[in-house]
DNA sequence: TTGTATGCGTTATCAA
DNA sequence: TTGATAACGCATACAA
């Protein structure tokens, strides 16, 4: 019922090899003969077998370098899932995976990271890209060599093979949206951002404003604070922002930094009475929805984040096959008590 | 780097032959050898190589065949789109995908369907089971010899391989606490649901009431009218709904019959005025949250439901491997209008 | 009770 | 420019 090679071999009167030559433009076949063969490859309709071909490159044995952020922040538990489970699935394949797990964003660590994957020989590399000249300009020289992907954080000026995470302007519309839907007549809003210089953070909140400003002209944004992901600036900045407005009968917050900012709103005895809407599922965010302090969470899919990333990475050397798109954006997921 | 039969083989002193023999417990060994090459392996961690397997058992020509009632139903389209990813997905496992598209949900053409796909030979089944008896006990019957995957709706009586599909109860509870948070303090709200005799429509509906009794006791439940999945009765039984109880000031489809239904509510002029809930997103439901008439809809995964249904069979009929769990769970997407 | 040969579909390395 | 052969890891039929 399927076609292989040596079926087309034998139709055509040739060699398995000759086929392979030209099925596989490897040249070194006589024109004619070249059409012909390819005419019947394509008339059988026939499809190269992905699991035979895995078990012949699997000699080559590859190898993955990831450069993971994980290190005391608890929303890369579940990327990593993903990254073992998508490396369990691929070392059938011979391919291999080695983790670098790193605490914080320091560019220049980050680069010597690379260098030291480099060093040891990784065929390709998945990172979470720091937004700093150095890193775009090492991602652009190495991604002439070997594939890189960027998940969770994009970088633009750098050439890749991919880009997988979530649409933060689509989420900060979501986020908007619900806003809207959860909140009375006259309703003002505080943003707790993580920082300014934060593509993804930034991307939140214009969309977030845009749909309010499109859709829900009586809610108001009274101020936008940053916390830089701290816990202890973010409890600063909120009990200043709670301090200075009032009126605010909402919050919303972009990034990290919750549990601090949730100690200012109990402090001034704000729970359930502000709604509040955030971003990601970790331990804190995920009780306080539980004691229903927090009204939704939208998610970014942690799991595939790192799972999709690998096996990316892994159909490039194994096929060579470049994902359709270069931004691979991942379906947001709504969270709130009843189905977190 | 990766541990093969032919390693252990060379470790143990034996040939690749009596290893397999030992692995896979085909007896025949002399009980010594037997406990020898057992340490050896689990001592290098062995695990057998997938692909290298499935390469072989290709040659059983294993076909898997497929129920669908996606003839007259937009929500099935998904499904079918999932199963026919799976069926890309699996053909390099030498597995083929017959598929009997029908329409409704007739319990004698559903029995004859499944003796066609038994007189073709088939090696699994995945379906829909319509809940009588006489189709409980046939696939009772049938997975005395071949794996049978339910997918969509389940059927408790009959023994399975897996169930595939939403937790209808936790769906329910989910719609419940929407409501809840975008309807202001009196509120009532009308249910539209399919059939009184549908186990997953009933199950929506107790998760809807036990989350408003338990935390939105402000919310009453006006009435439940019930459809049967038809876009004219349920125009009516709607504005009869409408007509009994002008206080509704929301509604909760917990299946079909969405268009009938909201025909009856833009008559009455109570579009954007009523709070809706609904179940999927077919071309229906997707225009009237574009439009603003249905506040969310809970969607169920179909394509999951379709490629997760052909892969459970699969991976039972390459590997023998049954899904950890018999009820596979999907979550659930919870859409409004800016992540439709 | 054990070992060997053959094949699954592909690629790679020879030799012709 | 072509063809034959070995190999990837495993399973099976057959031989010893």
């Amino acid at each position: 019922l399927s076609v292989t090679i040596s079926k087309i071999a034998e139709l055509s009167g040739v060699s398995r090899g000759t086929v392979d030559r030209v099925l596989n433009n490897r040249g070194n076949v006589k024109p004619e003969l070249q059409e012909k063969i390819k005419n019947i490859a394509t008339e059988l309709g026939y499809k190269p077998n992905a699991l035979a071909k895995a078990l012949v490159t699997r000699k080559k044995k590859y190898l993955i370098g990831i450069i993971i952020n994980s290190v005391g922040n608890h929303f890369f538990d579940d990327v990593l899932l993903g990254i073992e489970a998508a490396k369990a699935d691929i070392s059938d394949y011979g391919i291999h995976v080695m983790i670098k797990k790193v605490k914080g964003y320091n560019a220049q660590k980050q680069l010597d990271l690379i260098d030291e994957l480099l060093a040891d020989g990784v065929n390709a590399i998945a990172l979470t890209p720091i937004n700093e000249d150095i890193i775009a300009q090492k991602l652009n020289d190495i991604s002439q060599s070997i594939p890189v992907v960027a998940f969770n954080n994009d970088i633009e000026q750098a050439h890749k093979l991919a880009f997988v995470g979530c649409d933060y302007y689509k989420s900060g519309k979501t986020a908007g949206e619900l806003m809207g839907k959860i909140t009375e007549d006259p309703c003002t809003v505080g943003i707790i951002t993580g920082s300014l210089k934060m593509l993804g953070h930034n991307k939140r909140i214009e969309g977030f404003r845009e749909i309010i400003e499109s859709e829900y002209s009586d809610i108001q944004i009274a101020d936008i604070a940053e916390n830089n992901d701290d816990e202890q600036t973010s409890y600063e900045v909120t009990q200043q922002l709670l301090i200075n407005n009032r009126d605010i009968t909402a919050l919303y917050f972009t990034a990290g930094g919750v549990e601090g900012g949730l100690r200012a709103v109990c402090e001034r005895n704000l729970a359930h009475k502000l709604k509040i809407i955030t971003f990601d599922a970790t331990p804190v965010i995920r009780s306080n929805i539980e004691k229903g302090v927090i009204d939704f969470t939208i998610c970014q899919r942690p799991y595939l984040q790192g799972y999709t990333s690998v096996k990316v990475l892994s159909d490039y050397l194994v096929s060579g096959i470049a994902p359709k798109t270069e931004n691979i954006y991942l379906d947001i997921e709504i969270k709130l008590k009843s189905n977190l």
